[in-house]
DNA sequence: TGTACATCAGTGAACGCGCGTTCACTGATGTAC
DNA sequence: TGTACATCAGTGAACGCGCGTTCACTGATGTAC
């Protein structure tokens, strides 16, 4: 048979995208080029007419699920009302659904400690999207100067993500519930101690090693 | 050859300790059976005196990494004088040595998105031990009530574990030094805020969805 | 408008490598007598 | 004290399955004339 003009690119986009729903899901060595193909409705052989390799896919797909999640990312901080935009975005992340549907969540929590074992250049690019993200929630402290701006949104996406992560290692239950709930509560308390305000003295404890 | 009574036990051990390291270091995927043999100075036939299976070694492999990781974090409380315990955790946890030697290091960061895609048995051992994590840096809140001092425990834990894993994403270079240090401050700004202290009213920013 | 040919996304059988697993064997030392 | 036998941790060749990859082929539609 002969399709469209713009046929392959498409079947190309519906298993990239299904690639990185897995690959969040399971992680790469979860995913099997059979089964990638079936889930797209194709039979594997047809594989290599649209990657190289099996790397190559896992490549695009990883770099799918960050650049949706920096989309994401925007989108949201857009798209609240000023003023409320971190909280929407901490009570957006750190909610039930998201940790119950890992494959269309954020790729910090799914794909990021395999990253940090991946090649150079998914680490690569991992790391500039974590800037971007940085940038993002940076931004909703104009008050602040730029590097302490920073260290405030480093602080929220590490406890974000971080307790993500515990969340749903702990299962669906009471316990990881409490871990959603303390981690929007120090996210959002995080905002509250940064926001500069008369009378109200900086946390004085600084960081004693490692830089 | 014939061995000592002990020998077996001994080099089942060895065994275990390696497959945890590379366990923290590389993943599950990463470890093969001949290599983990070479390594405990064996080939690879002999596997299967030690264990059933390959499933099984990594089953004993998370264990071991999860208890060494629990008796580190009590070691540590007992050993840092009152008053500066949790600075000494947070300290020594968001360190370039630990960012820079997984598999030595915390199996929060290193194992928990694997444990959260394991079999039950993992999943459950894991998040039994992650709640006497929670307890021990509860057991530093003694003025607070029981449930905010647990709230505190898992929002300090998941800015340490968030920060370490964005951290090792970010490489070794003055981003991550970032990254250690910006979750060093949150970690301890979290237990300065959480202290109750006359005057200081609590944060009321509360959840609205997820519980 | 109709016919012959070219194109190329997709098919499915087959290959081959890596790796988990099996198994017959080794050989040093403990035990029985 | 010496001899025969049992034990068993470890050896290394071989098996076989899963899976990534290759390749000759298909067949519907576009293009040339």
């Amino acid at each position: 048979m002969r399709y469209s003009k713009d046929h392959k690119a498409e079947t190309h986009e519906r298993i990239v995208k299904n690639a990185s729903v897995r690959l969040r899901e399971r992680g790469a060595a979860g995913l099997g080029v059979a089964e990638l193909m079936k889930d797209a409705g194709l039979t594997h052989g047809g594989f290599y007419a649209h990657f190289p390799s099996r790397d190559a896919l896992i490549g695009e797909a990883f770099a799918y699920a960050m650049q949706q999640t920096t989309g994401r990312w925007r989108k949201r901080a857009e798209q609240a009302p000023e003023g409320k935009r971190l909280a929407s975005i901490v009570n957006g992340y750190l909610s039930t659904e998201h940790r119950d549907d890992a494959g269309n969540g954020c790729a910090l929590p799914s794909l990021g400690v395999e990253a940090s074992r991946a090649n150079q250049k998914i680490r690569k690019a991992f790391a500039n999207k974590l800037e971007e993200m940085v940038e993002v929630i940076a931004e909703q402290f104009k008050d602040l100067p730029p590097k302490t701006a920073r260290r405030e949104a480093i602080a929220i996406i590490s406890t974000m993500m971080g307790a993500m992560v515990l969340a749903r290692t702990a299962g669906n239950g009471a316990f990881s519930d409490e871990i959603l709930s303390a981690g929007r509560y120090a996210a959002l308390r995080s905002e509250e101690a940064a926001k500069p305000r008369a009378g109200k003295p900086q946390p004085k404890t600084e960081a004693k090693t490692g830089i």
